[in-house]
DNA sequence: CAGATTTCTACAAACGATTGCTATGATTGC
DNA sequence: GCAATCATAGCAATCGTTTGTAGAAATCTG
């Protein structure tokens, strides 16, 4: 029944050797090493695999210094965007045998401080960040200067650290290129919080692709959401349906503003798509049930877990390894809520 | 730079006792018990502070056997019932100096398996299962009968195990009366999977208040789906439209089953609420942006989370303490997708 | 004031693994 | 045939805590 937790010792001494010895012969790397006679590895994993006996990771760390545990730092799991790129990191990590041990920081600065001084001391062996901000302080002031690190979905300004993201540019800009083929010229962007990576590419992005458009960019027509929230979007846009700038299509940060967008329109008593088009980024889930189904500008959530995952278990092997930087292409979504700009 | 981690020998070192004694004085507990002079508790709390001493949690699991971990099992993050219930779990633990480590079964019995022995290996203090079968074997197998054990939104038959969920009896009625009070009269039910708590639970109230309401509830106006996915609900709906009884409402076992009664109804050219009224439960975010915003029974998702933790953690104090069973008020959210029968 | 009792603190042994070093045969070379 | 080399396995220390026990002060008791 209860049975008391089998050991090292125990496997040990049923193979008839020393514990030494049979951390040595259950141990891949030693064993390779020809430390140790493979009669002696056969008769000590026949013995562990009779005794049912797995180590005990605690123990394990203590000596070793790993915790086969790595940090994930998110602003909010109940953002839809996380989900999914969750999944995708703990998968690729449990195939290696490690975990992930989550965070929510509330995009609140002493939360995070807080939550990453708890992985500090829970000895993770490495860092997920989905909450780097441009410019990157808190981890200094950590003086977890040691700590392997990847970014997820955002990018520091210097690319001074690994990193996996979509090319928001990319995205943008065919968000661009649609709207501009469906006629559109008055074209106005939602932007996200230029502190954070995602908010300030694409708005650069925006730029970037109306003026290959060869379309004009005003300031009447770019407003600034303060967080990537549903709110923030209906703000933002009001201010623009209110300016004289009539936009026909608006290309919003992310799919919440979008949501935000449909919101403003609404109140305002104009159609979406007939009056005004709009494009979201990241496509959620659910996008394709909103009314009207959104256009957005999805790229592989689950995948980005992956490579993330990929990534920092790299770093991990190999702190020194070269700073890699990866960008997952971005796919434009269309569906209902974009259409031909109305014949004026 | 590379302050090699300040340890308990350190601290002793500092506030001139022996390390043994330095455990002792930081210890509340032992504290407590009148076991060290407050004046050495206060110096070598001192000196743990200007050390800025955090003790090591992988060498205390090691001698203490607990690793301040709880295992979360859901069936999928992806699914968004859970991300609100998870970060109410995991902000409670936090207050408790507790951690979740989520594990995704897919509602793969195998996975489920694996994941459960990995968090035995992990050590865990305790297990948060939201993937409960109603008949639940899986555990005994494994030999964790003495691990604290609490089920998120799903209750085993016998009520063995201390849970933490909705009435979904009470939910379903606060729907049909709804639909009742609506005129309607021929009202089918979308039913989940019979073997989760859920399923079960939400099929015998719907009948139940059926039953109350003096209406009929043949075989015909029952379907039953694999499992709780958008395919399913679609599937489902497809058998009730197709058959003789016309419902005029539709009752379905949970919100992604609702969406997928959405999805047959547009395929039959039906319109839901004119032609179809149809109910959903959990209200899971962005049900209001739906086409039709949905109506759905709700049930504050967070607090289940911070209830869920909270009962564990009392079991982690006190394994032997009685089986509470919690149910947490629903309430029924109306919106678009229903609405009065037509006038035949 | 001697002896019994109470308070505290130090010692040392765990917890379960890993790992540098040493010891033992066996093997080889000359 | 003896020294040097090599392949294995054992010994013991260690990772950073916690905790049972022993012993030295300090306090109390009669």
């Amino acid at each position: 029944m209860n049975e008391r937790s089998v050991t090292l010792r125990d496997v040990a001494k049923r193979a008839g050797v020393h514990p030494a010895t049979a951390s040595r012969a259950l141990n891949e790397e030693t064993r390779a090493r020809g430390l140790v006679n493979s009669d002696t590895v056969a008769r000590v994993m026949q013995a562990a695999r009779e005794l049912n006996y797995s180590p005990d990771p605690v123990a394990r760390s203590l000596k070793t210094r790993r915790s086969h545990t790595v940090g994930v730092l998110i602003p909010d799991l109940t953002n839809p965007l996380f989900p999914p790129i969750i999944r995708g990191i703990e998968d690729r990590l449990a195939q290696s045998g490690y975990v992930a041990l989550l965070g929510n920081t509330d995009n609140d600065p002493d939360r995070e401080k807080l939550v990453l001084s708890g992985m500090r001391t829970r000895r993770v062996d490495g860092l997920v960040l989905a909450t780097a901000r441009r410019r990157y302080s808190v981890l200094s002031e950590l003086n977890m200067g040691d700590l392997p690190i990847v970014l997820v979905n955002r990018v520091v300004e210097d690319r001074a650290l690994p990193s996996v993201a979509t090319d928001d540019a990319a995205g943008i800009a065919m968000a661009v290129t649609h709207l501009v083929s469906l006629g559109h010229t008055r074209i106005a962007h939602v932007a996200g919080p230029q502190e954070l990576s995602t908010g300030a590419g694409r708005l650069s992005g925006f730029i970037m692709a109306m003026e290959a458009a060869g379309l004009e960019v005003g300031s009447e027509s770019i407003t600034y959401a303060e967080n990537f929230s549903v709110a923030a979007g209906t703000k933002c846009c009001r201010e623009l349906v209110a300016h004289k700038l009539h936009p026909t299509a608006i290309v919003a940060g992310n799919d919440m503003l979008a949501i935000g967008c449909y919101q403003a329109l609404e109140e305002s008593g104009l159609k979406c798509p007939a009056d005004v088009s709009v494009v979201g980024f990241n496509d959620i889930s659910f996008s394709s049930r909103l009314s009207p189904p959104l256009t957005s500008v999805r790229f592989p959530h689950y995948q980005v877990g992956i490579e993330v995952a990929q990534l920092i278990l790299e770093r991990i092997q190999a702190p020194t390894a070269p700073t890699k930087v990866l960008f997952l292409p971005p796919e434009l979504v269309v569906r209902g809520s974009t259409a031909k700009v109305a014949t004026p």
